[in-house]
DNA sequence: AGCCAATGCAAGTACTTACTTACATTTACA
DNA sequence: TGTAAATGTAAGTAAGTACTTGCATTGGCT
């Protein structure tokens, strides 16, 4: 009995994401996360006493569901490209399966804090982390010169890849560029950045 | 007398501005925005016969502050690095600005295609260009390689500056690195990335 | 078989919203 | 000063919302 409770639970989650990803929090419907899940209306109000609170389970049970998205990355077997370019293939995709959930909280970051931050922040974190780790043995081995501040240059990194998705759906216009293209382009601009190659130039004494 | 008409209508529209911005489409109402520019909801109304007008009506008056962001872009008096410095400058400046209305257009985009569109694209398109032509200067005159796909850097540039910002609104934990410092290390990643220097290392053909 | 937790169903409550109508009042300008 | 456009005021409508209550029904477990 538990089993079937816990199951109509998942429903109402996964229902209450898929609504309030592609209707917002104020725009989605009790009711209609209800229907999405196929069950009554009652039984979201027995499960969760409030839309605030379903909406704290949702955002704790995606953050329950991060731990899948390390298993594909401990293969950091080839160069520094090439496992980069692997890591931002990965990156991507994630961006690009959770787009709309991922532009849901952007936009209500403001008004849900909490979850925005929840969400955003520990879902890409352990991902973070792990490149960082990486790359950290990569300045080791010298391939990646000493004076990069890695955790920024990742952010960096990362955000050309998540303004990209963002532009390719909030602004869906021809650019002249695939989104593979574009993804490989990141890879290449941050590895010329973070390679040991010419000498530095920093913006407090230009050239 | 269709002056004062024209101020309402100026005041309803930074008001609309506001309310939609913090507290989104769905979430703003018409009686918060008339309360906001100090008139009656009526008249709100007879300027606009729905909140859906009134929301098209805001996306023209944006777009059509656009002129007023180029003006003090037609400097590009000094080297690559401390121009592109100025231009990042201005650029997370007006992201900074208006931070709350890109967070929630990114938010909306599915739901107000072409009002998100209209004002995402249209408010930075020219900025756009005009660095995309600045730059085709500094292919010619050799600070540039010729290699390098201009309006895909571009986006790449700006899309470091624009996942900075929304970083620190939607994400605000202390990152170990000031506003200024991810802008200048923006621009100094972009222009290791676009100079002639070193080798180019295509990720077709990995080293 | 029988119990009990989980769910369904019907109806209702209290509230908010966008939007309307009718009429009174202000304000600019000729 | 007179007139007409622009705004204010008061009240109301129709629809949707989150959430509740009471009771009937299911379905798994012992």
């Amino acid at each position: 009995m538990s089993q079937s409770k816990a199951k109509t639970r998942d429903r109402l989650l996964e229902a209450a994401i898929a609504a309030f990803s592609t209707e917002g929090i104020v725009g989605a419907t009790t009711r209609e996360i209800a229907r999405g899940a196929g069950v009554n209306e009652v039984t979201l109000f027995r499960h969760f006493q409030s839309k605030e609170q379903l909406l704290a389970a949702v955002a704790e049970h995606i953050t329950a569901l991060k731990a899948e998205a390390l298993i594909h990355t401990d293969e950091w077997s080839q160069d520094l490209q090439s496992n980069l370019l692997v890591y931002a293939h990965l990156h991507d995709n994630m961006l690009e399966e959770y787009e709309a959930l991922i532009r849901m909280f952007i936009g209500e970051a403001k008004r849900h804090p909490h979850e925005s931050l929840q969400v955003l922040q520990e879902y890409f974190l352990p991902l973070r982390n792990h490149l960082i780790a990486y790359l950290r043995t990569c300045v080791e081995r010298g391939t990646v010169h000493a004076e990069v501040d890695l955790p920024l240059a990742v952010d960096q990194f990362t955000g050309m890849l998540l303004a990209g998705m963002l532009r390719r759906h909030v602004v869906p216009v021809e650019r002249g560029y695939s989104r593979d293209r574009y993804v490989e382009a990141c890879v290449d601009l941050f590895v010329r950045g973070i390679s040991p190659s010419a000498a530095l130039t920093s913006s407090t004494s230009p050239a």
